[in-house]
DNA sequence: ACACCATACGTACAAGCGTACACATCTCAT
DNA sequence: ATGAGATGTGTACGCTTGTACGTATGGTGT
């Protein structure tokens, strides 16, 4: 019988009022980003993670380039986040080494997702200028961590070394155990 | 009438024999690649680049795919053999160091296309396997020359330096000198 | 209670994409 | 010289994309 339908036949989106949806739209467009990678970021692509219409883009963000700005930046702040704290909790330089240490292996090469949205803003930044505004900031600011317990000189070589390491192990076979991580750092500061 | 037209009224395209176009569309991907992006990078793009009409790109490859991995080949190779005839070119461990600085300096953070290059491999090789095989080769080779004049770890150490060193400097505003370069490079073979 | 308006939704559209394919033209063994 | 096969060309098709926009809805100040 083709009684009164007491649910609606086609479940209509249920949820209207939504507030802080701007948020998860910028967390559901790094969880993109992470597995599908920038060039596969769409705006239908997010909008299906977050589970909203693809119209809640178009009226959140001017443009999808909006998005991956506001996704880096949240991105690059969080790892920037955890360098400051690590290495502010450093008393002497030994533990500042140990804290490097710890930072590289496990907080950066533990995060495969972190390491993956890390290169993926590396190439975005290339050639978009907003997005190399966001590098070189948090470039600056994880350098300026370093800073406070190594040389100018030192910090610097010592960034360009983790982004190394990191990177190197990333993409390699057989990721660079802790172990060789700590001997590479430790003998360059040596 | 309409008389016999003895040259086409639009000037069609001229050139029909053209032995090599396929290496010159290779040439013109990584060119493509280099100034767009491989997101940027499409059939149009690259026929345009070569001059040569859409239709020939499906003629030489199958797909998009088998064009960037070819591209990506190219590089690769051209670069490895680079580091290996610096590296061969060595008598000593002194001579390797400074072979090292100088390929670093010079042939990696002077050529800006071809560090663009290497960074857009990176993250192509973490989405498409094909082209991941095409890094490892390449990572493979570059530490292989690197274990003529240093020991095993040493040469991935320093490898995964050279790495961070030139990504660092490339997205960097202010690019590391050579003398940075040579000091950190020292410091760690120190 | 009620009107306002920020928010949410669905859909449409032009542009650009990869690819397919029929047809034109050239080279070369015979 | 000539036919066959390799190579080159133009165009069309189906699809996905970013973005725009008219309409629906519900929280909130009054």
């Amino acid at each position: 019988m083709s009684g009164p339908t007491p649910r609606s036949p086609v479940p209509r989106r249920p949820r209207r009022h939504d507030p802080g949806r701007r948020d998860r739209l910028i967390d559901a467009a790094l969880t993109v980003i992470a597995e599908r990678g920038v060039a596969g970021t769409t705006h239908r692509e997010i909008a299906r993670a977050a589970d909203v219409p693809l119209g809640s883009m178009t009226y959140h963000f001017a443009s999808l380039d909006e998005v991956l700005a506001e996704a880096f930046t949240r991105h690059a702040d969080s790892v920037a986040r955890v360098f400051d704290e690590r290495l502010s909790a450093a008393r002497d330089r030994d533990a500042a080494i140990e804290a490097v240490i710890t930072l590289v292996s496990d907080d950066l090469l533990g995060a495969r997702q972190d390491l993956v949205l890390s290169v993926e803003l590396y190439v975005a930044a290339a050639r978009n200028p907003a997005l190399r505004t966001v590098t070189q900031a948090w470039m600056a600011r994880s350098r300026q961590a370093l800073e406070r317990h190594f040389d100018a000189t030192t910090a610097r070589e010592l960034d360009a070394l983790i982004e190394g390491l990191v990177l190197h192990s990333a993409l390699s076979t057989d990721p660079m155990t802790p172990e060789q991580i700590r001997h590479a750092i430790c003998r360059h500061l040596r």
